[in-house]
DNA sequence: TATTGTTATACTCTATAACTATA
DNA sequence: TATAGTTATAGAGTATAACAATA
């Protein structure tokens, strides 16, 4: 909790419209405004980045996962990035009709499917990834590298104890 | 363009799959990455902060714009939040059914309608207000005060020249 | 009981097209 | 011809519920 409150009036004499404690640039003071801002801004770039060679930013986090680490399953996959177990099954066809990957029965447990990369799948995935480094390098253009790498470290920091999931 | 391509092969021992010029790590170390994750991670907060308020993210960017700047368009809102003229419709039904502004017609332009913030609608945007700053408290609470303020620009240098727009 | 992979479906958010009134 | 406000609607992204097979 904080020391100031909403219902603090009548205390100063300023405004009570557009004061210091209250509304004043209280937009643009928000992080959260300019996180989603930047990355809405950045995401439709990369939409746009890898729009011709027929992927999407998720399928290509889908295929980096299949070629980072062979053998994951989809569950894993799905805990991994954050996203439900019924949502990357129309993913998984689209890189599987391309030829990307190849689902291997588990034979110490049936339920699941070990996910290998292609040779195709790594090389499609370096050429998707070379797009998307590409779009990157626009998007952070005003950036030194040093401050790309603090952005990274912060946003992680926001992020990486996301518990919430399927 | 890079002096590295995804078709460089046989020129280094290393591993096609997983090797440093390659896709080792890769999904990690794009800024794109975290700035989805940590923006999801955030809007999620701020949705769940504004939920027994009646209120979302979008409404109360809405509402910060009308009480900020008392007697803009919405056309000179959508314009400012990026947002589609036709989507800000609802927003405003929303908040002008809670009684939060009220609309004027400009005598010298008889297309638009200036909006100005009612003292209820003042009082509502700081109380939706302190919802999200202690949600965002939550949400920046690894980081310190000056990382949060670097956080900030860092982000705006991103999307401030977004002419993406309606 | 819990997990995996899957299907069907609902819901939200955003985008597009079209319209009227006005400049 | 361009802009403001509006309506209707399509599409994409995501969430929930349920199911069969297996652990």
């Amino acid at each position: 909790m904080n020391n100031k409150t909403s219902s603090d009036k009548g205390t100063d004499g300023a405004s009570d419209l557009s004061d210091a404690n209250g509304v004043r640039e209280a937009l643009n003071l928000l992080v959260g405004y300019h996180l989603r801002r930047a990355s809405v801004y950045d995401l439709n770039g990369a939409v746009a980045a890898l729009e011709l060679a027929g992927a999407r930013p998720i399928t290509l986090s889908v295929l980096l996962c299949i070629v980072e680490s062979p053998g994951r399953t989809s569950a894993d996959i799905c805990r991994n990035l954050g996203i439900k177990r019924a949502n990357i099954v129309a993913l998984l066809q689209s890189l599987e009709a391309k030829g990307l990957f190849l689902r291997s029965n588990d034979p110490t447990d049936q339920r699941i499917q070990r996910l290998y990369p292609t040779k195709q799948g790594v090389q499609t995935a370096q050429e998707w990834l070379e797009l998307i480094r590409t779009h990157e390098e626009r998007t952070l253009k005003r950036l030194s590298q040093a401050e790309r790498a603090e952005l990274r470290r912060l946003l992680q920091m926001i992020w990486e104890d996301d518990t919430s999931q399927d």
